[in-house]
DNA sequence: AATCTCGCCGCTTTCGGACGTGACAGTGGA
DNA sequence: TCCACTGTCACGTCCGAAAGCGGCGAGATT
């Protein structure tokens, strides 16, 4: 069921992600309906009407809101574009470990600062520390099922140079690459 | 003559804009020079050096800024565009006092949101309060200059009903239009 | 001996600050 | 009722600082 009144005025307050979808909000006094997580100013109270469905809204009159698009499947909003951004550069760069942020963001068609920006506010990391983190977990993947020689599972993860591989790894396992292949065993 | 360099590095942060065309700043780092008002971040002090005319900078092998566009007749960089879309503005307010906000952000090429940001940074003024403060100042220059009847007055400087004349006038005047032609003799 | 590891270093890239400008919604005033 | 005004966010540009990169080479490991 759709939560009451009280607790719907909260969460559009508070734009709580974990309530869109659950329901949708009318405006009286411009006869548009927004979903919980919409960026325009939160509605007075008294000028709120809540309803379980998109189409309920819609059927008492109102318009879907142009920036949040309660009438769309989610993610097909530009409230939406920033996560979705963050999370296509994610898979690109799954794909293609090799592509500096510049051609990544030019391969997504948005600036490499909006890049920047998507991911730290997604992730809550760079590209370069979102990267750095893929490229280890596979190295240590092939660590541990293979037995390449280190510069190979280096190379095949995406370093291109033994020295970054070699500190990265110190870096965040406290330890260098052979020993956690040893202590594998 | 140019300040001392500890005045120029001061006015620098501050982006002092009185200090806007008497002194240039190189940045050893960037090999870039900018007007003191430019909104880079600031550069380290001992990163700076301090030219008096862009030709100096320039002839030192420094490249002029994109965005203050140091080797421009100032006016004419994205940074002064704020200050010229206000100014230009006002001008067209002057000639036609009749136009709305939204038709004078059409002429002027921007959007409404725009024009009223650039009128409140450089003005502090809403361009309402912009206008009522252009007719005011009309219609005192010809209650003064002339013996034109107040209705004519009026509607001379701009102002669509004598009501809200009268309103603002004595408003602003504190007295009503017709005791300031008065006062005047 | 072959393979790893790691300090050093010049050169790029990346990162974030600051601002321009647009779109849209909601409130309130004339 | 309509227009003006503001809040909120998207996304672009450009710069300055700092971090990261990749090569080199010497010692350490196996």
């Amino acid at each position: 069921m759709m939560p009451d009144a009280d607790i719907c005025y909260r969460a559009l307050k508070a734009r709580d992600r974990a309530f869109d979808g659950r329901f949708f909000v009318g405006v009286t006094s411009t006869r548009i309906y927004c979903r919980p997580i919409c960026p325009a100013r939160t509605p007075l109270r008294d000028r709120c009407l809540f309803f379980q469905h998109a189409a309920s809204a819609e059927a008492a009159g109102f318009k879907p809101c142009l920036r949040c698009r309660p009438d769309l499947t989610p993610g097909n909003s530009s409230v939406d574009a920033v996560a979705d951004v963050a999370k296509r550069a994610a898979r690109l760069m799954l794909a293609h470990p090799g592509l500096s942020t510049e051609e990544l963001a030019a391969r997504l068609g948005v600036s490499s600062r909006h890049l920047r920006r998507a991911l730290k506010t997604v992730l809550g990391l760079t590209p370069t520390q979102l990267r750095r983190r893929q490229r280890l977990r596979e190295a240590k993947r092939l660590l541990c099922e293979t037995t390449l020689p280190l510069s190979r599972v280096a190379l095949a993860s995406g370093f291109r140079s033994l020295r970054r591989f070699n500190d990265e790894f110190r870096r965040v396992e406290g330890c260098a690459p052979s020993a956690l292949r040893k202590a594998q065993r």
